[in-house]
DNA sequence: AATAAGATGTTGCAATTGCAACAGGGAGTT
DNA sequence: AACTCCCTGTTGCAATTGCAACATCTTATT
């Protein structure tokens, strides 16, 4: 397990937790590692299932088909990131989706119920697990809840001016370099990317912004 | 604080959680009561705080500028309805919303540290109010995935299979009512009222689908 | 330097969508 | 019954957007 004490402490659920204090609250949440074969289902949609999972190495996709039985891939996971984390802590045992290797994969499973009740041992890490627990919850609220707003737009003009307040709000300032490409930022922004090309050549005609590359500066009050 | 107790056994926070142990949980927590007259403002953008609110009574609504300082309600909340859950779970102290008072509102205040630190009294109710925030984020989460999973769809057509995916499942039939007018339903896929009703129209001809108002059956495999 | 592969900008065209205006229908009130 | 209010469906029209095809530019590799 020793191996696997680099990649646990970049994962966000052990954050600021140290190597050995992270080995004794894996025995004391009664961690089991298990090993997957590329292409193996790790999680299947229909699936009960009450614990959590944590890439300690490989990839998986999350996939979920829709009512015409088409598979959707909603992301593409790597070492250190977690997975059922979300309908297990809601309390929900089914599995909504299916979880598939793409390369051999190393998932570790954490039992959610031995995460949020005290051990026996009393150990203190437990409450840093914890908070760690809820602050990634969160988080990933708040990324949803941006995204949200900006999918709501109805037009891209709509759905740029979002983005980039965003951006503005981060950055502190009204210029800023984007960490998106032309197409990511499409991608991100679901509209296709020639469209969101001439939208921006529009904008900044109008002189509502400047850029070159992904250095944007936008003019506003 | 008695006449609280009816509000709070309800909130999503306290499931689960007696009144009695409520009360003296409220007292481990060091909550406070506050109260704004209507208009007044519960809590600035930019404002720091590590606390969590209740809404006891009244409402509020969450407001968010955007660059061209024009005013976007992203919510509106009424009795039970936490907020500032999100980003004070996060370990984010300063506010990226406002939230404004539209009524006369009493607000009861909780302290994040307090509520994740197991206190001195080490009360049991302390692992139940964790495991309902953890719940409360997580169902969040669940909702906002479904929404956002919706809204990347290009298509009025693809939005409204995604959306009736969504009710599929929860119904476990190809038969379901949905709880949405078409005003309701068109502000949730964020589209046109008028083209969605076109769109329905022509997917109930091309035999996709049937609906009489709010009951629809889909023809799937 | 040459080449290849991928990202970005441009433009015409067709399809989708939003908008606006209007008509019909249902629920509630007087 | 008459009236109002609100929700829903319909349709013409204009604007936006997606799509496709192509040119240009960048970057990496050999």
């Amino acid at each position: 397990m020793a191996d696997n004490s680099i990649v646990l402490k970049a994962c966000s659920l052990f954050l600021g937790i140290k190597s050995l204090e992270i080995s004794m609250l894996l025995t004391c949440l009664q961690a089991r590692e298990k090993a997957y074969l590329k292409n193996e289902i790790v999680l299947l949609a229909g699936d009960k299932t009450s614990m959590i999972g944590v890439l300690l190495s490989g990839s998986v996709q999350i996939i979920k088909e829709d009512m015409l039985g088409r598979k959707n891939i909603l992301a593409e996971l790597t070492q250190g990131d977690l997975f059922a984390e979300t309908f297990v802590c809601a309390g929900i045992e089914v599995s909504p989706v299916s979880v598939v290797a793409i390369k051999d994969t190393r998932v570790l499973w954490l039992n959610y119920q031995h995460i949020i009740s005290s051990c026996p041992n009393s150990c203190a890490y437990h409450t840093k697990i914890i908070e760690n627990m809820i602050s990634v919850l969160a988080r990933k609220n708040i990324f949803l809840n941006t995204k949200n707003t900006i999918l709501s737009k109805h037009s891209i003009r709509e759905k740029l001016l979002g983005y980039l307040t965003e951006c503005r709000e981060n950055f502190h300032s009204n210029s800023f370099t984007i960490p998106f490409g032309r197409t990511e930022l499409a991608d991100y922004l679901c509209v296709d990317r020639s469209a969101l090309s001439r939208e921006l050549g529009k904008m900044q005609a109008e002189g509502m912004l400047d850029y070159v590359k992904n250095d944007f500066t936008v003019h506003v009050k």
